[in-house]
DNA sequence: TCATTTTATGACGCAACGTCACAGTCTAGG
DNA sequence: CCTAGACTGTGACGTTGCGTCATAAAATGA
């Protein structure tokens, strides 16, 4: 008899139904409203069932980091499809990324200050090992398109190796949105007009310092870069939006 | 009559006993160690007094991080005596930092978590406006190298302004900590043995990218990056443990 | 139908936040 | 030296949110 599976099942969808409607409860009325007494309430179970799924705030926390950064994936996957170098392939998901973090404000500030926090202490076991799935995956892309970079013979002297080199330039994108969020009169002062071009300017020094060819002299980026952005646009826009399967 | 000064003096040395208090506490008992509550016990004062000055508990971390910024600028501004080139003295203020960040790791986790968080919504003004000059201070530092790089000649072509070029710097520092910090299983998988190793074959990799001489095959940076770690080791290490004056 | 297993509940205890009316202390002018 | 008034310190209080657990309800299947 089915019943086991089919009682799985159910749990997993309700639980996936938990995380919708604590995202809403993030849009709508800010990340402290993310509380297990307002899920509670607003899933229509009780505080108890709601621990059945989660160990912990942390844990929910935790599950609901994972979601965008599948999401995330999902946008940069998808950006990796665009028609071009594998330089210009970089720089579509770095802009696929900068999209979603454009789009999705509320969801990619809270994304970043749980990365940056206390998750991996208090979260469940199991949702922390999903968390780092995810994140494998998002370094995923990058990696393959290292491969096919050194494949195609456009990574001809790589200075160092391509996963410290590709965990560096998610440090430098991750960490440009970290500061950028945390004190954004710095970035004024610093005289960042967007950090969208500013972290064009950033990859275009870190691309040619590693050798990845075309060089930012050989090829008229400005102009990539603008390709991408409707290629971005109008191949992507229905991944941005979160929705149920 | 002195008698407002008197007051208002003793009232900032009251502060910054706090803060020494709350340092204390994260040593002793770790970051969630740090409540208004605790403080309030362990510094003999009452709970409302703690409130006279600071608004709000994310006021109080607020002020508790620009405390470690400073003992940070400080740090940086020693390291960037370190006598050799332009590019040299920038790496030995990165080295400075990975030695702060190494030698107090909790401290420098509750910073990178607080930086990342959501102080600026909470904190009051007086002492987010620190934390600002605090972050500015330290910027400064990078400013003032690519200054002194720019007029000794070691920059020569510089593709992108040098205020957002130092921003961006920092971005990959910082980020790098951020996220070896939040999951330490990433980086084993990314393959990398150490942050700080990671860290210095970026810097190779940007400062090239940036035209910034001596470049990497000008010149033996492991050698030199082994001086400035004798340099550090010998000539910092007060600074690098908190004392009050 | 009913015994058993599985699931859902929400009252409860606890910790921490931030407030405020009051009590205590200090100052300055007489 | 005294006292009115200003300033400072206090901690009980109300509130919110976390996480637990004894108990109630429901589902199962014999």
């Amino acid at each position: 008899m089915g019943t086991r599976e089919r009682r799985a099942r159910e749990f997993q969808q309700r639980e996936e139904q938990m995380l919708d409607l604590a995202t809403d409860l993030l849009l709508e009325q800010g990340r402290d409203a993310i509380t297990m007494e307002r899920l509670a309430e607003k899933s229509e179970y009780a505080k108890g069932t709601l621990y059945k799924h989660f160990s912990c705030r942390e844990d929910l926390l935790c599950a609901l980091t994972t979601r965008r950064m599948a999401e995330i994936s999902m946008l940069l996957q998808r950006a990796r499809q665009y028609p071009g170098g594998s330089r210009a392939r970089l720089l579509a998901t770095l802009i696929a990324y900068e999209y979603y973090a454009h789009s999705h404000p509320e969801e990619f500030r809270l994304l970043i200050a749980l990365v940056s926090g206390p998750l991996s202490d208090r979260a469940s076991p199991e949702h922390w090992h999903k968390l780092e799935q995810a994140q494998e995956q998002l370094f995923q892309v990058l990696r393959e398109l290292f491969g096919e970079a050194r494949e195609a013979g456009d990574l001809p002297e790589l200075p160092m190796d391509p996963d410290p080199l590709s965990f560096g330039l998610w440090s430098l994108v991750f960490g440009s949105y970290v500061l950028g969020n945390a004190d954004p009169a710095l970035c004024r002062r610093a005289g960042i007009a967007s950090l969208e071009s500013q972290l064009h300017g950033m990859m275009h020094v870190v691309l040619d310092g590693a050798g990845w060819h075309p060089l930012s002299h050989e090829c008229d980026y400005a102009a990539v870069i603008e390709d991408i952005h409707a290629f971005v646009r109008t191949q992507l826009p229905e991944t941005a939006q979160p929705e149920a399967p």
